[in-house]
Order: structure tokens, then C-alpha cells, then sequence
RNA sequence: GCCCUCAUCGUCCAGUGGCCUAGGACGCCGCCCUUUCAAGGCGGAAACACGGGUUCGAAUCCCGUUGGGGGUGCCA
């Protein structure tokens, strides 16, 4: 039997985080089984149904690398097989009418449950389920209904959603009893991603939307790496790896049921590192839109060391601002402790104005012209290289200095060294 | 309230009766490396919620307690 799953999503705006990792799970297991995930947009309640709704959804899963075999198909254009259905289990007698809505008769005694593929048996008394609605008074089909359906009609074979949803299981098992559906769908019901206060993720905890950690240079790899860490381990000692080995190693029975704290701190690691396995050209590119000049004229063995400095895709425009500037932006702090304060600042800048007027401009003999310099103050060449970094860069921090100074060129280095012991 | 469910370091995972004086990762602290910052290396602090069983032996199985979460709509 092929592995049929699917992801269905209600038309928000956006993609939640929860949503996305709910949508990565069923995909993992499609592409792992060689199965096919459908892609279904629940918008039965009619407020929802706006097509504009939907294009950030799929513009995000494309984006995570979640692509679908079949769909999006549309819940709503299914509303005459959902009213068909309402009208059958009325005349069996399973359903009826209630203050205008449509109500499934559930029974009085027993039990209905399931074997959670995440979770183990799970059974709920039939005395707790009350009799449910399946059509409004205005006529449209509920979620429970049209999901229940939908799912039996595109012969959906593992039902992969959220933990929120076993509360609705014994209402959707009776209605594909009384449908003669039940069939053998095998059902995992996935932890919940949580907040620091441990409950349901949410607006309230800052950003859900998926779209967010994209505009905050988040790498789509590094996402859907993260995300897949939540409830499952590959079972060895290696988190970070690509996802085509990820979908080697998953398996619905190892994902476990506890619930996950989204931690946006090792979302950034793992963000870091993904960046860092990037070779130069992929970096530049995944960088383009995120710096607002491109990186295409620095050497591979600079953007590397730019690679190292960089957690997420914004960190690198502060890194490299200064080397676009017409001028630097000077840090009052860093001038005040390596250049006003400094010790030896003024000889250190007069001097190296001189050793790099004729120096072959390459980082190697820019270092070792500066050493040279800082042993005759006295100075080792972490301290040395202070009130140049500064001079040239604006600040103390920053991208390895000789590479620097080489990339910015001998001209416009003398010119921010002489503004600097001018302004002294 | 009722129903369902979860329970290993602060966090994410490993562990499915003996290999556990509980392992890895993030974060944190220290040291090393060093041209600042990173990256990297080394080391450290840090957990089996509690109480009963079962067993020669339990983080692992069972029961209970406590705590957490989810649900309880003519939303999805």
C-alpha cells in the first residue's frame, strides 16, 4: 500500500511555525516511504476563504523545501459531495436536524479509540462525546465533517497532525463509522511546540509566522533542520546535516510525545552552521538580499571569514558597512578606548601612515609592517592593531584587520589613517 | 468541573531492565589558540518530579500522587 499523506492547513496569512513543522513531518515521511503528500486548504468557515490567504502559506512551504504531489486542493469546492454526505446519514438516520444545524447521533455507550502511532492506545467513552455538529443552520459543512471526508475521499492513508487535534478523534471516528469509512488510516498525532511558559505556541510568544525567521536571515535549510530536531532525533550524535539525509533517517515511530520549547536561540546555531557549510558563491548569493551591497567583489578567503562571523544572514551588513562607506562610522567608545586612550595611538598612526605608503599591498607584509611597529612602542600586536582597526573600520570589532586593509586598498586606508591623527 | 495527554540537565534530544558513577547539542562558566570579534580545541557546573510496587537488578515495567499541557464552538 503506498503512503498517502497530506497537509492541510486553514488559510491564515501566514505559516505558523507549528504548522510548518506539522507540514515538514508528513513531507519527511512521504519522502522517506516514497509515499505522496496533497496539499488541502480547509476553508469551510466562509471568513477564511480569501485566495489571497493562501499564497503566503504555500510561499512558505515552497520556501522550507515542503512541496506537495497533488493539490492545493480547496475544501470548499468539495461542498456538494460534504452536503451529499450531510443529506446520506440524515436519511440512515446517523444525523439530525437541531435549531437548523445538523447533528451526528452518537451513542450512548462504548468506547472509540485508536492505536496513536506517537502515543499508544488512546479511548474515549462514548458518553463524553456529545452529539456534534456537521452542518451549520446556513447550510456549509463543519471542519469535522468536510476534514473527515476529505481525507476518506483522497484516500489518505496516515493522518500526521498536530496533538491538538485528538480531542476531535472519537467525533471524526464515529462519523466515518456511521459513514462505513472507518478503514485502516493509521493515525500519528504530533507533541505540541511550545513557549517558554510551556503552553501552545502562539502570537502572544513573538513570532510564529515562519515567514519572520526568513526576513531575519534564517536560511530555509537551517529552518527545516530545527524544525525536524522538535519531538524526533536521527538517533546518532549528529543534529545539522542536510535534509535529504534527514529523510533518510526519519521515522514516525521515533518521534516521541512530549512537548517541545521553540528555542530561537538554537534555531540560530543551527542557522550559523548551516551558513558556515555554504562555499563562497552560495554564501554570496544566500547574502544579496540582505546586504545592501553585493559581496561579489571580495576575495573567497574573505567572504569565509565574514562566513565565520555571520549567525544569521543579517549579521553581515554591520560587518562590511565600512568598506562601502565613503567614510566610517566612528564608535565614540572604540575611539576613546583604542585611539584618544589608546596607548602609543598617535605614533602607531603616524607610523604605519609611513610603513604603508610603499608597502606591497598584501595582508601578510601589512602585518608584519604593523608588528614591527608595535615592538618598538613596546606594544604586542593585539594592541597595536587597535587604533588602525578603529581608525579604518570605526570600530574594535570586526573582520580579521590585514584582509581588511587589503580589500579597502592603499589609498582609501592612508586617507581614513590620516583623518584619524588629524582628528587626534 | 469533565475528558485526553505529557513528565531525563535551564532548553532540545539519547536512553526502550543490567553497557548509566545517565550520553550529545544549545546556552552558561573557565582555559587554550589568536590580529579584535568570531570559529576551533579542551575542561566545568547542570537532570532521571515524588511515593509505592514488580524484579536478583529500574531513568527504563505497573499503580498512585504532584505538576504541566491540550480540549471542552453552528473556528479550524
Amino acid at each position: 500500500m503506498t503512503v498517502r499523506v497530506r497537509f492541510a492547513p486553514s488559510p491564515t496569512g501566514y505559516l505558523h511555525v507549528g504548522s510548518a513543522r506539522t507540514a515538514l513531518f508528513n513531507w519527511l515521511y512521504a519522502r522517506a516511504t516514497g509515499g505522496t503528500m496533497l496539499l488541502r486548504i480547509e476553508d469551510t468557515d466562509a471568513s477564511r476563504n480569501q485566495p489571497d490567504l493562501v499564497t503566503n502559506i504555500l510561499d512558505a512551504l515552497t520556501w522550507l523545501g515542503i512541496t506537495w504531489d497533488e493539490g492545493p486542493q480547496f475544501q470548499s469546492a468539495h461542498a456538494d459531495r460534504h452536503r451529499g454526505v450531510v443529506e446520506g446519514l440524515l436519511a440512515s438516520g446517523h444525523a439530525y436536524h437541531d435549531d437548523g444545524a445538523v447533528r451526528l447521533r452518537v451513542p450512548e455507550d462504548g468506547v472509540t479509540g485508536w492505536d496513536d502511532v506517537v502515543r499508544g492506545r488512546i479511548e474515549f467513552e462514548n458518553a463524553h462525546v456529545e452529539d456534534f455538529v456537521i452542518r451549520r443552520s446556513d447550510g456549509s459543512p463543519t471542519f469535522l465533517l468536510a476534514n473527515a471526508v476529505d481525507d476518506v475521499d483522497a484516500g489518505i492513508t496516515h493522518v500526521i497532525r498536530g496533538e491538538d487535534m485528538i480531542n476531535n478523534m472519537p467525533k471524526q471516528l464515529l462519523l466515518l463509522e456511521a459513514l462505513g469509512a472507518r478503514g485502516d488510516v493509521v493515525y500519528a498525532h504530533l507533541p505540541l511546540l511550545v513557549d517558554e511558559q510551556r503552553r501552545k505556541l502562539s502570537k502572544r510568544f513573538g513570532d510564529v509566522a515562519v515567514e519572520r525567521y526568513r526576513e531575519r536571515g534564517i536560511v530555509a535549510p537551517a529552518m527545516a533542520n530545527y524544525l525536524a530536531l522538535l519531538g524526533w532525533s536521527p538517533g546518532d550524535d549528529v543534529e545539522i546535516r542536510p535534509m535529504a539525509e534527514i529523510v533518510e533517517r526519519f521515522r514516525l515511530e521515533d518521534v516521541h510525545a512530549s512537548s517541545a520549547f521553540f528555542d530561537v536561540r538554537k534555531l540560530t546555531h543551527v542557522n550559523a552552521t548551516h551558513l558556515r557549510a555554504l562555499g563562497p558563491d552560495a554564501f554570496r548569493s544566500a547574502v544579496a538580499p540582505f546586504c545592501s551591497h553585493p559581496l561579489d567583489g571580495l576575495p573567497d578567503d574573505y567572504v569565509r571569514a565574514l562566513q565565520e562571523r555571520t549567525q544569521t544572514l543579517c549579521d553581515v551588513e554591520p560587518l562590511v558597512a565600512w568598506l562601502f562607506a565613503e567614510e566610517p562610522v566612528v564608535d565614540p567608545d572604540a575611539w576613546a578606548r583604542a585611539v584618544a586612550g589608546g596607548p602609543h595611538a598617535e605614533a602607531l598612526l603616524a607610523g604605519a601612515i609611513a610603513a604603508y605608503a610603499d608597502a606591497p599591498w598584501e595582508s601578510a607584509e601589512l602585518h608584519r609592517r604593523l608588528a614591527e611597529l608595535g615592538e618598538a612602542v613596546g606594544l604586542k600586536l593585539g594592541k597595536a592593531q587597535a587604533p588602525i582597526r578603529v581608525a579604518v573600520t570605526g570600530t574594535t570589532v570586526g573582520p580579521p584587520l590585514f584582509e581588511s586593509l587589503e580589500v579597502l586598498g592603499r589609498e582609501r586606508t592612508l586617507a581614513r589613517l590620516r583623518a584619524a591623527r588629524a582628528r587626534l
